[in-house]
DNA sequence: CTGAAAGCGCTTACAG
DNA sequence: CTGAAAGCGCTTACAG
């Protein structure tokens, strides 16, 4: 035999050596051209079942140009909003014979590029992103070098790039009209970082709401920050103290949401409440959450989608495609004011 | 300039004829390898910036032998409970530069297979995996080329590897004795498929602390099968009526919990409850819902550090470590038998 | 039908 | 301090 290799993995070379056959031989036998004898199929067959051998895919991609794998980075792996939009990237991968790379960005924009430029190195043929970051020119070699790019959720900062969105403006718009409809005239916004452009997109959804309805908004009726429960909480009682009480309030995000829930039930008052994102279990809350669902598998597929088409060649300008949100009323939306 | 290559990227090569150097002296700047003049460092600096240069990772790991890459295969990411566990073992992952493949079994072994084969094609250094399969055999050539293998949730089938469970028995003994330490002595549990080694379990613990507690089980307070809601349905809908109708419910994860919790909202009978797994808004919920606890970060985080312990070359024969679960009483646990 | 040579984009081992 | 040659494990393009 020959001397230990470094790794103890027989390569075709061994595998022809084995068979005395030549290693392009091998490689017709692997990949199952055409044009080999039966007989000599079997020698090689015979060969790479004795040695084991399997085949390194990453040397043959590395041959072959592409690389069969893409890049997924979401802000939270562990986030139940973004698993169903992973699962659906992952799902379209597989069907594409793809393998997926993920990373969290933490909401981070050095991560963020880290990861992304991560990848990019190993020669992904493509990336779906959801931006931390709110500048990507540093990913103008990358697209240019024919890396597929298709944001996610939110769109990218400074370079013109496919892009797949919720309406957060008309989902927002269409929640808060739903409460004036049930006769509120104070409501309240508690959203997320405003320099986050769903946040930013949903506020505006609310004040065109208000506005349609000729309502007026007062300045501790908003309150935009981080969604930890400390914050929420201390904006939930501003709304419902002073001598303008909101008697309802639209929660900017499912975890804005879920601390709302928790502040209210600790309270005497009855608000009404609509929620953008739905969650589980919002059916089983007294009252049940009535919110303006998105669709997170939706996103991701729609996402993925659009990948693929640009990896099978699909040319033309940048894409923008918006998906309508969903009004679920379940019973806190349509609770009637209580001065 | 050169004819247009096959990819729009430059390469070391079109980095050192744009410098004037030599191969090597690129791969020793990029590289931040010593010995290379100031001079020459800034003229090969001006040519990487000028041709927008980004090393190709995938060909330097091929000549280095590591991918720097690890995969991981769960039964499916977008289900709550292991997203922590994604989470976890993406964060060791980045702690050791290293990327992360992921894939969804669905919970189908051929599926695992060939998730966890198309991985090793790609020459992985490492895999963490939540088996679907029964039969890991099909590993043996990996695991002795040198992948170091943790299994995780769930042991493996036909191997002998590294594992991490959670003490799934021990902890549905102190959920259905909890129960007993309430009075009740008619208690049902309903589970998962009792092919997967969890429910199997669980199903062990349920018994072993009846039996403790010399309380006979009675054949309609065991149902055993997939968690899909109408069969968790017709088991409660069995178990609370008949001659000797239980007072207490033990449902084996969270999906079954869940579905529990709706269907008892539903009648009017009151019925104790206690889930394995801990799950979003459970102390919401009226009553809120005691459960038994695992801590599937925790199971990512034990199973990625042995991972990476083993590709820092510890060695000695495989690990098997099982961690504690909590048991978090919230009030439907406590409920007292209504007869 | 079969195989030797060149190459994918890097690093290693060596020589100057 | 610098670089030409060989090699990682495959495929491509070509010749027989």
């Amino acid at each position: 035999m020959t001397d230990i290799p470094r790794t103890a993995r027989p390569t075709m070379k061994d595998v022809a050596a084995r068979a005395g056959v030549g290693l392009k031989t091998v490689s017709r036998v692997v990949n199952e051209e055409p044009g080999v004898t039966e007989d000599t199929i079997s020698r090689v067959q015979a060969a790479i079942d004795a040695l084991g051998f399997r085949r390194n895919d990453s040397a043959r991609l590395l041959r072959k140009g592409r690389t069969a794998s893409i890049g997924l980075v979401l802000e939270d792996l562990a986030d139940p909003f973004y698993s169903p939009l992973s699962r659906a990237v992952e799902d379209l991968a597989r069907a594409h014979s793809t393998l997926l790379f993920t990373g969290s960005s933490a909401e981070d924009a050095d991560r963020e590029q880290e990861l992304v430029l991560a990848f990019c190195a190993r020669r992904v043929d493509g990336l779906v992103i959801v931006p931390a970051s709110e500048d990507h020119r540093y990913l103008e070699p990358e697209i240019a070098a024919g890396v597929a790019t298709v944001f996610v959720d939110r769109p990218a900062g400074g370079i013109d790039a496919d892009v797949v969105l919720s309406d957060n403006a008309g989902g927002t718009r269409e929640g808060v009209a739903h409460l004036i409809a049930h006769g509120h005239r104070r409501i309240g916004f508690i959203g997320d970082l405003p320099r986050i452009h769903t946040a930013a997109e949903r506020l505006r959804g609310y004040r065109e709401a208000m506005e349609d309805a000729g309502l007026p908004v007062h300045g501790n009726w908003v309150s935009c920050g981080p969604t930890a429960p400390g914050r929420v909480r201390a904006a939930v009682e501003s709304m419902l103290s002073g001598p303008e009480p909101v008697t309802a309030l639209f929660a900017g995000n499912n975890r804005i949401t879920v601390t709302a829930v928790r502040v209210l039930a600790d309270l005497p008052s009855v608000v009404a409440l609509v929620g953008f994102d739905d969650f589980e279990l919002a059916d089983l809350l007294r009252p049940a959450v009535t919110v303006v669902a998105q669709d997170p598998g939706q996103l991701g597929r729609t996402a993925a989608g659009l990948l693929f088409q640009r990896l099978d060649g699909v040319a033309g300008a940048p894409k923008r495609v918006e998906l309508a949100c969903r009004l679920i009323p379940r019973g806190s939306g349509e609770l009637p004011p209580v001065p």
